[in-house]
DNA sequence: TTTATTTGTATGTCTGAACATTTGCACACC
DNA sequence: GGTGTGCAAATGTTCAGACATACAAATAAA
């Protein structure tokens, strides 16, 4: 079984800034990837994993509290810990792209500005994509609006294991390109929404004054494992935009 | 500060089968309620609340940590934990009333002001009401917010057919009365969320200055037969509050 | 007056150890 | 065969303490 540790560098660093319950965090959400643990057979046991990385057991625990927490582990007193079965309901309701959307209202759109460029992951993302702080990923920004000029200004980032290159024809609509090209299905987005005032650069972009009312719209897109795909940021104009939704109780 | 803590049980029990850190998340919990906590002052430092517990400053952690993770808490290094008090969740299939919301985190709030008024309904109100223009119906008016200040205002608008007379208590949560004492189930919700500038009259209500981003939210409230029930606009200081929901396809 | 520097404070990290609790299994007993 | 007892294994709980780090306010230097 310690066969396929070192084929991934499951080593922890006593000399790196980053804590080292947060090292095997990483390190275990790399396992819980990996085949082996992946078909319902246990994780090493706590003090063997402790004393293999060189650090104390509650060290290891910190960790893992937190993955299981997050839903990715399951522990058993007196048994072991394995890896969460991965039961996700896919219920009917639907969210779009804002091709889709655009597209049912009949409205047609124009991009003002399509770019990529590759970043470094802040925290939020990093976080959310459950990668460490500073790992370069794609970043898709858009310009988007009706002929009268833009308005809304959107940040894409995208999980570095779908694999895109930034070249891709993100004319397209872009879940069409990462369920058609690249397998990979968006199947829960968690949204949050605020009000700002506009910051120079969004209103610059956005073509309106600095201070001017804006729609703020995170979307924390993930696959039907919750293996995080996008994390997409919207700046709408306000006056132009209203979020609806329905909601059944 | 100490004065408070005896005034509730604020005790451990050593003997008690429930885990230390268990008891204390309880604890902790209550406390959160407590005005004194919910104002934006810290909790105890850590290592007090230890020795006054005559537990260890680890297994305080083991419960702030969760608390923390649930977004009850918020710990700065340094400086100390305080409740945090700016996200409220409205999850799909789980919508909630103000009250609710606001329990559901911990969250202490307070009405500022609370008034009932019999007003012509407007256009869109009787549109979505399905009643004549200018038919009079009642209209609730509250102004809430935690203690240092409101921070948010809502209007309320009642279709006849319920019977609210205005004179009813409305310190109780708002479904509760409408479910408990005229049995008619709220079961539909159709939302709409927008940014605008904050008016003067807005700006005056909310304490906050003229033009400031304001989140708006309205609500068309229904029963399972799809009768109209309540609309609901609230305007929300931008910086207080996000709106987050999580959606499935 | 402004800018560094220091210092106190509170949380963050990590350790090693002890004991409790739950579970599964082997073994003995009827 | 069925049943119970006891042991070993694994996670769960709790502790005391040491040191690291970030923040804020006070202090000293420019």
């Amino acid at each position: 079984m310690s066969e396929h540790l070192h084929t991934m560098e499951l080593i922890i660093d006593h000399n790196s800034p980053l804590p080292l319950h947060y090292q095997v965090e990483n390190l275990m959400r790399k396992m819980i990837e990996l085949p082996e643990y992946n078909n319902g057979s246990f994780l090493p046991k706590e003090v063997d994993l402790a004393k293999q990385l060189g650090i104390s057991r509650n060290t290891i625990r910190q960790a893992t509290n937190k993955l299981e927490y997050e839903g990715l582990l399951i522990r058993k007193k007196g048994v072991g810990t394995k890896v969460a079965r991965n039961i996700v309901t896919t219920k009917l309701d639907n969210w779009h792209s804002f091709t889709q959307e655009m597209s049912e209202k009949g409205l047609v759109f124009v991009n003002f500005m399509i770019e990529t460029k590759w970043v470094k992951a802040e925290p939020k993302i990093a976080s959310f994509m459950q990668i460490p702080e500073g790992t370069l990923i794609l970043c898709l920004i858009r310009l988007r609006g009706f002929a009268d000029g833009p308005f809304v200004y959107f940040e894409s980032y995208f999980h570095p294991r779908i694999g895109l290159s930034g070249k891709e024809d993100f004319s397209r609509p872009l879940y069409d390109i990462i369920e058609q090209d690249y397998h990979i299905v968006p199947s829960l987005s968690s949204e949050r929404i605020r009000a700002k005032s506009a910051s120079v650069i969004t209103a610059k972009r956005l073509r309106i004054g600095r201070g001017e009312p804006v729609l703020v719209r995170e979307r924390f897109v993930s696959d039907p494992g919750n293996r995080p795909i996008e994390y997409n940021i919207g700046f709408y104009i306000a006056e132009k935009f209203t979020y609806s939704i329905d909601i059944k109780r």
